[in-house]
DNA sequence: GTCTATACTGTGATAGAC
DNA sequence: GTCTATCACAGTATAGAC
């Protein structure tokens, strides 16, 4: 919704705000690397050097994106600490965390999660690539009439190697372990029985 | 092990092989993005122009490296619509997809994934990141003693809305369906007692 | 099959007028 | 605060000698 497809609106009077708005949209599209300082001032209408007013560099517009995270991750981890030992504590801190997840959050991980779809745009591209051969996979276990967030649930069992990979997050890890853990989430996963998924009112 | 920081070797007669195992190397510890066709000719000791004898583009390179995988799904598909339909269906296919994850498939795979270490490196960068923040949190549940697999499973619990977006694979879908998955996920996980983890033999 | 040399393009960033 | 102009450089890719 909203201005799907603006480019070149206005010019002047750009603030801060307005710029990391563009370039988050833009960066989570695209990824960063695939997004030039060029083009988050066409979509603003500006010129790309209008930018440097505002930011010292791209480095900074990134940086600023992810800060207000940071400062969330760092009073959910005052809480945590705060909290007694019991057995349930991982899965109420874990709970606790994704509800904290607000929607601008889940564009800003799209983002951090690494150029998501700059790089997967490259191995989608034609029509044998690995996702969408695997598309087929997906469509067995999910129709149309499959509630959404089931059909999701699916995509990510498959993915539970991915899942592990992504949470490894650049630490050297030793490939049998990822799949030890893959395997788990898969047990984990098939095991659950939870009806609609255990949606609490809190 | 092997040649660890192995630049420049010999000169000449370098397979498409060799190439590809030099790429997927680099792509897979950098990113896509930020690696040039000159690093990977200079780690196979040659010039950068030489890999067009080889290549028509750097992306043909990885197109070259995600063919085999995409095979594979083929593979695996057949396999599928083989298979009587079966309540535990699910489990079996997915246990059987990741049981045919070799150690090569999750090099591709961190790839695929989409410049994991390259984008990563930008916001993991400072003190100040949210991943080194997010550390505290592991810490709180993980010590020295912990099984690796294990270790890997509470980092993967509590990046369950990265695992969802990771799955969604730049289809379009809405937050709320996101989060909601995400809650499957880490109920899943956290209800899921299965010892060991359940390893079987094959 | 590899080299040297180079064309071409796109990028982040700066200087200075308005 | 935005513009024009431009720099410096890195990247992919090509031409042609050896």
């Amino acid at each position: 919704m909203s201005t799907t497809s603006g480019r070149a609106r206005r010019s002047g009077a750009q603030t801060r705000d307005e710029i990391r708005r563009v370039a988050m949209r833009l960066f989570t599209e695209r990824g960063f690397d695939a997004t030039s300082t060029r083009d988050i001032a066409a979509d603003l209408g500006i010129n790309q050097s209008s930018l440097y007013y505002h930011f010292k560099s791209k480095d900074e517009i990134v940086a600023s994106l992810m800060q207000s995270r940071r400062e969330e991750v760092e009073e959910f981890v005052t809480w945590l600490k705060a909290q007694p030992r019991t057995p349930d504590l991982l899965r109420t801190a874990a709970l606790r965390w994704l509800d904290a997840t607000t929607e601008e959050h889940i564009h800003a991980q799209r983002l951090a999660l690494g150029s998501q779809a700059a790089s997967q745009r490259r191995f989608r591209g034609g029509e044998n690539s690995v996702p969408v051969a695997f598309e087929e996979v997906i469509a067995h276990f999910v129709d149309k009439d499959t509630p959404p967030e089931e059909a999701l649930y699916v995509r990510t069992l498959f993915n539970a190697v991915g899942s592990v990979i992504m949470a490894t997050f650049g630490r050297e890890t030793a490939p049998a372990d990822i799949l030890a853990a893959a395997r788990r989430v898969v047990m984990a996963m098939t095991s659950y029985e939870g009806g609609s998924g255990g949606r609490e009112e809190s």
